[in-house]
DNA sequence: CTGGGGAGGGGGCCC
DNA sequence: GGGGCCCCCTCCCCA
């Protein structure tokens, strides 16, 4: 299932201003586990409550900082707009602004979002043929056969991990949604909430030049520029990369195989990104 | 205009 | 519930 399809949003996602975030940062308070790192690392002091029957979250609109909003909606189901109203809220993420629409030619698309799998499932491979741990990461059991979807009849090892995996199938049955105040995404979770809007307040810096990411590991990824430090290797041409997506698209280059194809000219490319823009330019004018 | 690398965003899963 | 790691995806830039 294409991440973009968990997540509703008012609007297209727009990467956060750092200015704008800077003064938020500087109020923050220092986190020792990042504080290891080059850069410190700030637990979201606005992050809502553990539980959302607090009837007073700790932020408020006057502190400029991120909050949740709880529809009182006895059956969130219908919000979803699933069989119910308010189109305006259930419009799925689209491309970024100014990017041309490419839902369709996207990787995620050509894995079924929801396989009926025998019990002890087979290697799933992605469309490059590699191992597509997305999937089995997704429903793979250690120990087959505890708990199984009603719906799908995966396997799952524990009763969250079936949990977590039947939201795709019914999501928010009766619960209420998340929203954002930064952005007013939704969230079925107050733990992606919580994650989200660390995009929003970005509380690890990086000492060396003063940028701010939303988690941890982005920022050892970052610190990675400032020391040279490439550890992910090309086994065909040994180059090296700091980044292990970046390794993966180098991998293409290798692969000889382009998975995208301009519908129009039949021109094919090895990365989406490069589909667009040839589409952009020119090639497939649009209506 | 194309190919490819660098850097980063963001959500999911497992522990 | 949080951290770590995974993945896909995008934008930017340069040759």
């Amino acid at each position: 299932m294409p991440r973009s399809f968990l997540v509703k949003t008012h609007s297209s996602h727009r990467v956060p201003n750092y200015g704008q975030l800077e003064t938020q940062r500087e109020a923050n308070s220092s986190c020792s586990a990042c504080e290891e790192l080059v850069g410190s690392c700030h637990p979201p002091d606005e992050e809502p409550p553990s539980t959302p029957s607090d009837p007073l979250p700790p932020w408020d609109s006057t502190s400029a900082v991120a909050c949740i909003s709880l529809p009182l909606l006895p059956h969130h189901g219908e919000a979803l707009g699933a069989s119910g109203p308010e189109p305006q809220k259930t419009s799925w993420v689209g491309p970024r602004a100014g990017q041309a629409p490419s839902v369709p030619l996207k990787d995620s698309f050509t894995l079924p979002p929801l396989l009926v799998l025998p019990t002890r499932w087979p290697p799933i491979l992605g469309p490059d043929g590699a191992l597509d741990k997305r999937l089995r990461a997704e429903g793979t059991p250690r120990a087959p056969g505890s708990f199984e979807c009603i719906h799908c009849h995966r396997p799952y090892h524990t009763l969250a991990g079936l949990a977590r995996h039947q939201q795709l199938h019914c999501p928010l049955p009766a619960g209420p949604a998340f929203t954002c105040r930064y952005c007013d995404k939704e969230y079925a979770s107050l733990g992606a909430l919580k994650m989200h809007i660390r995009t929003h307040t970005l509380p690890c810096i990086c000492k060396v030049c003063g940028k701010a990411f939303s988690r941890p590991w982005l920022l050892q990824g970052h610190i990675r520029t400032h020391t040279g430090e490439k550890p992910y290797t090309c086994p065909h041409c040994s180059r090296a990369f700091a980044d292990r997506s970046n390794l993966r698209a180098h991998l293409q280059t290798h692969a000889g195989t382009k998975k995208y194809r301009c519908p129009i000219c039949s021109k094919a490319f090895s990365r989406m990104s490069l589909l667009a823009r040839h589409e952009e330019v020119g090639c497939c004018p649009g209506p």
